[in-house]
RNA sequence: GGGUGGAUUCCCGAGUGGCCAAAGGGGACAGACUGUAAAUCUGCUGCUUUAUGCUUCGGUGGUUCGAAUCCACCUCCACCCA
């Protein structure tokens, strides 16, 4: 890999795995820098809910794509692919190894197979009135005016996740072609880079563990005053930043919908539905290197090394 | 000591004679995902030789063709009166 123009290496795995910790020695290790693959970090003031890493533990280490936007902005994949990209481009040009390092597997498959999104831009007006459709008529009606555009696409996607109904519609409207097609002429795709993908997990139960003590200490350090401060520079709850686990709860909590018990429960609880959701992702990865910590003795140190030897 | 209300599958909880292996919710487990992805959505959850099969609804015994559902006693829990 180290002969190679576009080496690439990957660090993710399920939230409170470690990866943070470990891609700093990673980085020594290798001459890389850091791009983070987390929908969340990107968002200045998230950093408590986050669990973003703080510039103090970067130990000089250079990152890309955190604390770049207010958390008022709107982010999506296409911004992150572009970002990501032009990251890579300044690290190559440093002579540099780029380490892709966060838990949001979709982002790490939008720059590694490059994947073309470009064709199709979100349509506000659209979305909005398809999902007002749903809402009066019904799943299913929206679904049959997709099954009349791209019946490929209404038997892949199940007729309730009427946000996916919704893009196809709407990728369909715009440029005359079908999304199903078009997903799977991408996935076909190999990857732009050389590239090593390592997922760093645990077992089940010590991973839940670790969430709910990481959940806890995220209430011990104040979130529910990081989330008091980011409603009042204006967060609402339908912001995509609020929709970030440990935010939108604490709303419900601060809109006296819920008590704050409540809302620490479903943080913890919907952590781990996420963290399954993570494993399931990077499951169906090709060619993924699993780091089970516990086969590493707990030990950063032996991870690394095993690492290294797979670079 | 007396009275009343309870005990249901991992949890909560419905079920008052057959349509009940037992609603619904939660959890657990599994999966999908190509412009909101920390989002959105799906499946599954007693056992097995998958069957008009077996075991289950606090315990035991009864009534009945048939009981989670009715009766008796017992155990435990809650509340009320002493």
């Amino acid at each position: 890999m180290t002969q190679s123009t576009k080496p690439l290496i990957i660090l993710t795995g399920p939230t409170a795995a470690g990866k943070t910790k470990l891609s700093i020695a990673l980085a020594k290790a290798v001459n890389g820098e850091i791009i983070s693959a987390d929908s969340m970090q990107v968002y200045r003031h998230m950093n408590i809910g986050s669990a973003k890493i703080q510039p103090k533990e970067m130990q000089g280490v250079k990152h890309y794509l955190v604390d770049i936007l207010e958390p008022t902005q709107d982010f999506n994949i296409v911004l992150f692919q572009k970002l990501a990209k032009q990251a890579i481009t300044e690290i190559y040009a440093k002579g540099k190894v780029p380490i892709l390092v966060g838990g949001t597997g979709f982002y790490i498959q939008s720059v590694l197979y490059d994947i073309d999104f470009q064709e199709s831009a979100e349509d506000t007006a659209l979305r909005v009135e398809l999902e007002q459709l749903a809402q009066e008529k019904g799943a299913a009606f929206l679904h049959d005016i997709l099954k009349e555009c791209d019946p490929a696409a209404a038997q892949e996607i199940h007729e309730n996740n009427i946000k996916r109904v919704i893009r196809a519609i709407e990728f369909h409207r715009q440029t005359g072609r079908k999304i199903s097609e078009h997903n799977a002429a991408e996935r076909e795709k190999k990857p732009a880079y050389d590239s090593r993908y390592f997922v760093l997990t645990d077992q089940r139960d010590r991973l839940y563990e670790a969430i709910d003590r990481r959940v806890d200490n995220m209430m011990a350090e104040g979130l529910v005053d990081e989330v008091k401060k980011l409603v009042e520079l204006g967060c609402r709850r339908d912001s995509t930043a609020m929709q970030g686990l440990g935010y939108k709860e604490i709303i419900s909590y601060l809109t006296g919908e819920i008590p704050l018990e409540e809302a620490v429960y479903r943080i913890k609880r919907d952590t781990r539905h996420f963290a399954k959701r993570q494993l399931t992702w990077f499951r169906r990865e090709r060619n993924v290197i699993w780091i089970e910590k516990d086969k590493f003795a707990y030990d950063d140190e032996k991870m690394l090394h095993y690492i290294k030897t797979q670079l």
